[in-house]
DNA sequence: ACAAAGACAGAAAGCGCTTTCTATCGCTCG
DNA sequence: CGAGCGATAGAAAGCGCTTTCTGTCTTTGT
């Protein structure tokens, strides 16, 4: 059906190495043939069939990220800046059209195996996992057995937003990971500056990475103000799954129990919004009444009324970086960590408590 | 290095057609050879080579999205829904493993193409091209050519939230479409009911399809309301991009010319967002100074202050029939389209104009 | 009981490309 | 002036899978 590399050579009247040969450079070719083939392929329209090059050459140009979640800002922005970044090449180098294979596993570490094997089975040339991890011993283990084959089989590993994961060194693994921890203590001082003392956190599911690390940043903070502080913390800290509705519904529960704080700190902003609906309806008001913030900066935070205070992960930055060393465009530490720094975002959500009796 | 067919077909001591076929289906093996080959599949820890499996079968399980940005909610939620269903297989059916190629166009036709040629060299399964289309004629024409090919070559394309395109009848090329227009109208009709007369509104870029429709929609119900008004209404249009800055911009720009309006409409959600910080930023408060609207019912309208009145644009239910028409898993209407209905969400940014002099 | 019809398994021919391994040819070197 | 080397181009052997095309054996029908 489709026009074929040896057609293009019969047209141009060379060989099919020679026309392979032009097409993916690498090889001398005399000016004149390559103009000759070049000509061939532009006058029938010529598309390589990605299979066979991918079966001939053990490695195909996609890119598979694994994601939570696309419709999450979170990792749209971070897939965004990836894509971008991955497709205009390095200055000098020509476009090499490398396209991204984006897999949600919905939190699930089945889904995320299963999709690792998928893109094992697509020969994928890099691969890229986002987002905290499940940190259960099983899972990890056999996460590490996927990753440690993938790449020891050539394919760049690179865990974005997770820790760093125990495969052999040499292998071609690399993390980029964000300053969670550090957030979350300069989060909480902020509010313990502010004067707050009692702070719920509405907490994502446990085991994730980012939730341990963000709630020890918090717990660390609370503990430099006092024993007691870190304490009555974890009566204040709620388990949830990672939706608006999660936030919704664990506020709805922590104010059942009395209104026993006077802030609310989310495992992420999404969560965050679903705290401020609940809040809001029942008539308390932000920041006067009750404090509220978020983790990651998505773009929302300045669309709330008032604006959500939170801490920024530079999710362009590491998307960008993530593409980088995908493609071995860019060489890991000799570690394989970069961590990036976040930055809290004071905005109108925060505010002293209210003055007077406490419940 | 990995291990391969040939390799599980003699550690189950048949030969290779055999394990092909019981990993395939459509063809009968007696229960003891099927039993000893699933054998060998797990004890070798077989992971089938995709791309040789595309060469051989000319089609590979690779499904090829196009969207505008993947960071905005409106392509987020259509991806993940469209994922959902493309991942699970209909009952009766084992897991097919279809891997969902995201590419991102930025709004800009020479990529939408650069991708559809790309997808095509990977013999995609099938295609879905989502959000509005640039409507110009030289791009129209490369595009459906484009199409036409690949759906000629077999591959399903399907068309999510963009106009039909006139390819030759019997292909493979079907349209999930929302009735922009009709939201639009009810849009300005709720508005207009209300009081107002004077609405603004930040459309999107010339030649895009929905904000085509959606401004029809829109002017339709101001002509039904009086010839004059949709006459000042080209007046108050403008032309923006599609990020939120561009509200923000736009609305900035409108108030410099005094301001002549009582409601402002967004080309969606996004945009409207921009405008109500413009608006806030101002003094203007929401809805008793300014009405404000958006467009497609994104999460974000319901964490605005007030809740964003919007249309909704069902994008899960999209994205699910988009899945089902590009595996052929459901049948396209005889003339290839399914309109989908949208739906007004009045919400607390709209109300009656303020009373007493109007500008 | 015998032919025709399945049911099942293997051999082998590609799918369209990459990549050695060879084969020329025209010069440069000594 | 012949050996030798660099620059080019072609032949051919796969890459790992699917899929006819054949070739047994059992089953059935009568």
């Amino acid at each position: 059906m489709a026009v074929t590399l040896a057609e293009v050579a019969a047209h141009a009247g060379v060989s099919p190495a020679t026309v392979s040969r032009v097409l993916n450079g690498g090889y001398p070719v005399a000016g004149g043939t390559r103009t000759r083939v070049e000509r061939a392929v532009e006058e029938l329209g010529y598309v390589a069939n990605a299979p066979a090059r991918a079966l001939a050459a053990a490695t195909s140009d996609l890119v598979g990220v694994l994601v939570r979640d696309v419709a999450d800002g979170f990792f749209g922005i971070l897939v965004a800046a990836l894509q971008r970044a991955l497709g205009p090449e390095a200055p000098g180098q020509a476009g090499s059209g490398r396209l991204t294979v984006v897999c949600a596993t919905e939190g699930a570490p089945a889904a995320e195996l299963a999709h690792l094997t998928l893109l094992e089975g697509q020969r994928a040339g890099g691969v890229v996992l986002t987002g905290g991890a499940v940190e259960e011993v099983e899972h990890t283990v056999a996460l590490t057995t996927r990753v440690a084959r993938l790449a020891s089989g050539g394919t760049p590993v690179v865990l974005c937003g997770r820790p760093p994961l125990a495969v052999p060194a040499g292998l071609p693994v690399s993390t980029v990971a964000f300053d969670d921890r550090g957030g979350a203590f300069r989060l909480a001082e902020h509010l313990l500056t502010l004067g707050h003392r009692r702070i719920a956190y509405v907490a994502g599911p446990a085991g994730l990475s980012t939730g341990r690390e963000r709630l020890a940043g918090h717990r660390a903070a609370l503990a430099r103000h006092g024993r007691a502080l870190a304490e009555d913390c974890a009566a204040l800290t709620v388990r949830t799954s990672l939706e608006r509705s999660a936030g919704y519904d664990a506020t709805r529960a922590l104010l059942r129990r009395g209104r026993s704080f006077t802030a609310v700190v989310a495992a992420d902003d999404t969560v965050a919004t679903g705290v401020v609906a609940a809040l809001r309806e029942q008539g308390i008001r932000i920041p006067e009444d009750v404090s509220v913030a978020g983790f990651d900066d998505l773009p929302v935070c300045v669309d709330t009324a008032p604006a959500l205070t939170t801490v920024r992960v530079p999710l362009r930055e590491a998307g960008l970086l993530a593409a980088h060393l995908v493609t071995r465009r860019r060489q890991p530490p000799p570690d394989g960590i970069t961590t990036l720094p976040t930055q809290l975002m004071v905005r109108g959500s925060t505010a002293p408590p209210p003055t007077g009796r406490q419940p």
